[in-house]
DNA sequence: GTACAGATTGAG
DNA sequence: TCAATCTGTACT
């Protein structure tokens, strides 16, 4: 397969794709001259505004997720509980907000060598950790990841043939049954003891 | 204006 | 189990 970076086209899929598909993939940050990358092991998707757990229900368009309706390809960053960002990258057509969370990696550009796998998985394996390691804030609200020149997506797979899990989504309980249960978190097996556990069931 | 919850994390 | 710390939203 070519290893080349991922384009408008791939991030003009529905959310649920990307959010499997990125799976494999590296995602490179460059921040105060420092290029640092990992490959992407957990990802949920918000498919859009019937979503009761999207920052969009319902079409709800605020100064804070206005990026989550820009067409695939631009960075939905945002702070949660007063602390952490969270980074997601805006899926399908202008004006549809949803978007992939980036909740995992597994850092191989600029890490720490001397760190043990877990050290260093440990590190991002959590959505408010990738940020803080990557070096991702609200500067690069609405960066478009397309152009490829501070932020970009490698699609060469990092990891090969990696089995793909699903569960319900993290700390979404507020959105209801149906949404709150609905299994759209994807993780790769192989690196399923270093993430977040769920309340619910797997699926494979 | 005040109150409060939230797509988290790390300490106790 | 719980506090840190800020933004959006629902109230008074």
């Amino acid at each position: 397969m070519g290893s080349g970076t991922a384009d408008r086209a791939f991030f003009l899929l529905q959310s649920r794709s990307v959010a499997r598909l990125l799976l494999g993939m590296t995602i490179f940050c460059t921040s105060q001259g420092t290029v640092r990358g990992g490959v992407i092991i957990e990802t949920e998707s918000y498919p859009g505004p019937q979503d009761k757990a999207s920052h969009a229900y319902q079409g709800k368009r605020t100064a804070r997720n206005q990026a989550e309706f820009l067409i695939g390809g631009h960075i939905y960053i945002y702070l949660v509980y007063g602390m952490y960002w969270q980074c997601n990258i805006s899926t399908g057509k202008e004006g549809w907000p949803s978007c992939v969370l980036i909740r995992a990696i597994n850092p191989t550009v600029g890490h720490d060598t001397r760190l043990s796998n877990r050290e260093r998985i440990q590190l991002t394996n959590g959505p408010g950790k990738v940020c803080r390691w990557l070096g991702l804030s609200g500067e690069q609200y609405g960066y478009d990841i397309t152009k490829g020149k501070e932020i970009w997506i490698q699609t060469g797979k990092g990891e090969l043939a990696r089995r793909i899990n699903r569960t319900p989504r993290i700390n979404i309980d507020y959105a209801g049954r149906e949404w709150a249960s609905r299994p759209l978190r994807y993780l790769l097996e192989d690196y399923q003891s270093f993430l977040a556990k769920p309340k619910s069931k797997w699926y494979k």
